[in-house]
DNA sequence: TTCCGCATGTAATCTGTTACATGATTAC
DNA sequence: GTAATCATGTAACAGATTACATGCGGAA
């Protein structure tokens, strides 16, 4: 139910509507959280308003068709409830790191470089991105919301640290020793010769 | 069609069955990319296997039913291919964040260093698997594999960094300056009131 | 003989995205 | 006047999980 949460927090930042809280989502989230859809976000306000966790205030204000939602008490009650909870252990989804795991011997290490540049490239991006974020003077950040931005940063900092290093181990060849006790990089390489020989 | 690509990945490092992949995505992955059940994983195979990237070379050995599963030349090349494109950006979902980014004045800061204390924990459990792994002389690891570990250590020791500064800043009470131009903290506090009165 | 690890698979369900449909207001 | 932004919503589809169903082999 955690997106349901994540909908009742912005909300709780001030009241909002739903094209609003995709905005929230899409640029001061930029990576730090997951994004949602227009197609999961209305049904879930829906929802959330039927279960009462959350009120339309205004509607067709200024001629213009809108709809800001408010917290009831039942939504502040069970954001509190939420926040108290222990938050789950981050789940992360990174190509990178699955592509790094599966390289071998017949691929150019160019390429892997060329990969590793273009990740450099977004977490500067993303780092330039947060540290504008936090004094900004436009946004509303409490000092556990700096921890947050600090959390953030010192992450995207670790990931440029790491692409420095990797990028240079790589262009001077000096990449750091394996294991490979059963002789497995032999054997895969021999491997991918029978496939070829075979299906060829 | 990543998934499928990490399938192929794990049966390039040897001929694997459905259950060797899922243990392959449930303990050397530990947090590190994603899991997967069994759910997907055998519908997954089979597929792969009809569009001739996979083939089955055992079955039924010593009277135990058991597929086991290697790459074709087509899934070879299928896995090169993947291996080139440049990865897609992380993507993280990390709840901890979020419940830092909506932390609000009347949630007890203690809970919040509960949360961080519990994290900590984590990532001192994980960095230590990782580090035995990488030496456990089992495993099959190849220099760019060493690279990839490298950025797990890394991001792992920069979570820890941050735990311990955020611990000790709340508990001392040092809490870094947010800001909060339009004073929507306080209104925040003001919303919940009303919200209070008005259902109770 | 009972439990655990190995091993494969399906059906129901859940969760989310993409693409589409619509329309008002504002900035250029 | 026209393009971008604000604004809401649905239907079809994609992707994955949970729970269930089955059964062998080895260890205690």
């Amino acid at each position: 139910m955690s997106i349901e949460h994540s909908i009742l927090a912005v909300i709780s930042f001030q009241p909002s509507t739903g094209y609003d809280i995709k905005g929230e989502f899409e640029h001061k989230a930029a990576g730090l959280y997951w994004g949602l859809s227009y197609g999961s976000l209305y049904p879930k306000l829906k929802k959330l308003e039927e279960e009462g966790f959350i009120v339309t205030i205004e509607s067709e204000s200024e001629g213009r068709r809108k709809k800001l939602y408010e917290l009831t008490a039942k939504g502040w009650e069970e954001l509190d409830s939420w926040l108290s909870k222990n938050p789950a252990p981050p789940s992360i989804k990174d190509e990178l790191f699955m592509k790094m795991a599966a390289w071998h011997r017949e691929m150019d290490l160019n390429l892997l470089s060329d990969h590793i540049k273009e990740r450099r490239k977004e977490a500067v991006e993303l780092l330039d991105y947060i540290r504008k974020w936090k004094q900004n003077n436009t946004s509303f950040i409490n000092d556990v919301g700096m921890l947050a931005i600090r959390y953030a940063e010192l992450k995207l900092e670790a990931e440029l640290q790491w692409a420095d290093e990797s990028i240079l181990a790589i262009e001077n060849d000096e990449m750091p020793a394996g294991q490979d006790p059963y002789n497995l990089g032999e054997k895969q390489l021999e491997r991918r010769r029978m496939a070829w020989k075979k299906d060829h």
